[in-house]
DNA sequence: ATGAAAGCGCTAACAA
DNA sequence: TTGTTAGCGCTTTCAT
């Protein structure tokens, strides 16, 4: 591998002329120019950013460390962080921590010690923080995205969670229905309990009761929404509709309905939140709350730049970013409210 | 950011031995050694792993360049590759480039700049490959996943897909199905063409004649398998069974089913390969070719890292991995064969 | 407009 | 067993 010294000898210059023309540092005359562009071409010679950063003290390298890659939510996320990462002259890698806080751990410890100059964290750690308070303290940038960690105060891009719950509950209620379960995430997670708060607020704005009956806590997996959603639907006095807090559950309780042959939202009605894309083509399309993933990774990596070249005054800053509603089939209103209330009636039942 | 020498100061030691004590490289006296672990401990040191890349040569990264992450075999592939990456001491870190041959290039150049020893590339690139060929005269370590890159000599972990073609469609045959429809990925793909040949093989074996209009050449994506799933339904004399060569056409098709009203086995059978996991619960599981892909990110880092460290010879090692067929319900028997041919009827016809 | 040289934080060869 | 020091490939200050 050619380096900065053996582009100067074949262009006959020094290797400060070499460096200010890859760097456009300062003026260098047409000529030189040329010939070290060509020596540059003819030894196929590519900087060694290694060497660089280490004079310069900054890498330019952005990491993005996520739980769960699977999770659909994640990709356009990171598709928006790159973006305005690379706008802005860095480099971003993604890590992936399996939900395991050991690997986030070594994960963390890693990036570190090749001196990224920042990292985006969708933390795995609920609690254990030691790994990244060693880590801030060390100078390493920090924002947290989707999740917090419990603790720790440096900038963060968040889901207005309540919002989301509230406004999509708020719809059902609009449709007609009154009787509406909710099955929760984990309510030791921040986004869990928030989304909670959001369905109790819809219903009390609405003069409905909250009934502890209803709420059915989930934790954000497959298993459970199945569970809870067959639990709600063997209940003597169904409700008429159910918000699933992510999509990973919904796929669980759409389960349930299937085997237990209800169809939505015909016998009942559905609302769910996007972590997990429902986008099948089999089932009636889904009411959901739809988080600005990309606007979300962008704005991180954004606020993160800020942060490492000092644009940023000593306050974390928290953004929070607003879900949109997006209304499809799924929570049409319940058959007997249709029956006599709607004045336009899309199909005659036979 | 502490230092060696500010931890060899703090440690009364010479920075040799602090070095020492961090990497092993000699015995160091336990005092000497405790004196050093404090200071490290009490100055929150982490060794400048780019310093030390610039001496040895060798940054002990790998890169994983995915074009999709979005596609749920890579996870897994990733999951893989990261576990040996780990164990033999490397830190194995993942790019996407969407598909796009601008971004891989992009990615490939600055892989090259920071020196990652080696990179694992699932490549966006059909033809165009000057940016890879630089990048491997320049020394860094290139291992096809999944796809190779045509005109150029590298290793590369494939999956055996004339074989994972040919014993589902030998699966159906044996089933009773005679009349089976193909829809082919991109011919233009290695992967599309090879799907397409095992499927051939099978049909020639048991001296069932390969018919062109049979053969529906689609391109990976959805939309193809909806078009494609829909005119094979509307054929005047249908098949019994369709052989969908990716996951995600398989959702296409699946759409074709639910809009003319097809029950699959009943009507249709249908099998796939898992490019994308259709574990729905709403529909009978499908018959799958399945993907070691844990396997496979494994088995690439694992060469990627041999070829690194000089284990292996000159040429290219060339590997590849074997599918396992997963049978379900989707291929039963075609309902006119069930009726007369099986023994047992699992369940009477009302 | 160009060049010489110091030094970023480490490793390893050499010396003691 | 421990220490001294050259040098990895760059950037940048200081001279010219």
């Amino acid at each position: 591998m050619a380096t900065i010294v053996e582009v100067a000898k074949r262009a006959n210059v020094s290797i400060a002329t070499v460096s200010n023309v890859i760097r456009g540092t300062r003026t260098v005359s047409p000529k030189l120019t040329e010939r070290v562009r060509a020596a540059i071409r003819d030894l196929n010679y590519s900087p060694n950013e290694i060497a660089r950063s280490l004079k310069v003290r900054q890498t330019r390298m952005l990491a993005m460390v996520l739980p769960d890659i699977t999770n659909p939510f994640f990709p356009e996320i990171i598709r928006g962080a790159e973006d305005t990462a690379f706008e802005r002259g860095y480099f971003l890698m993604t890590a992936n921590t399996d939900e395991q806080i050991g690997r986030e751990r070594r994960i963390v410890a890693a990036l570190r010690s090749y001196r990224v100059d920042g990292v985006l964290l969708a933390s795995a750690s609920g609690t254990d923080i030691s790994h990244l308070t060693g880590t801030i303290d060390a100078g390493v940038a920090l924002v947290c995205l989707d999740r917090t960690v419990p603790g720790i105060k440096t900038d963060a891009v968040l889901l207005d969670n309540v919002r989301g719950a509230r406004e999509c509950v708020r719809h059902m209620i609009q449709k007609g229905h009154r009787r509406i379960a909710i099955i929760t995430g984990s309510l030791d997670l921040q986004t869990g309990r928030e989304r909670l708060r959001g369905y109790e607020e819809a219903l009390r704005e609405a003069d409905i009761p909250v009934e502890r009956g209803r709420i059915l806590e989930g934790d954000f997996r497959y298993d459970s929404g199945y569970r809870l959603g067959k639990h709600i639907l063997e209940q003597a006095v169904r409700p008429t509709a159910i918000f699933v807090c992510n999509g990973v559950m919904t796929l669980g309780v759409l389960k349930a309905f299937e085997e237990l042959g209800i169809r939505c939202p015909h016998d009942m009605a559905l609302a769910t939140f996007d972590d997990l894309a429902v986008d099948s083509p089999f089932h009636p399309h889904l009411t959901t709350v739809v988080q600005p993933s990309y606007e979300m990774g962008a704005r991180a990596a954004g606020i993160l730049i800020d942060r490492i070249e000092g644009q940023l005054n000593k306050q974390p800053s928290i953004v929070r970013v607003a879900p949109t509603l997006i209304i499809r089939e799924s929570t049409d209103p319940p058959s007997d409210i249709a029956a006599k209330g709607s004045k336009q009636r899309t199909k005659p039942k036979t």
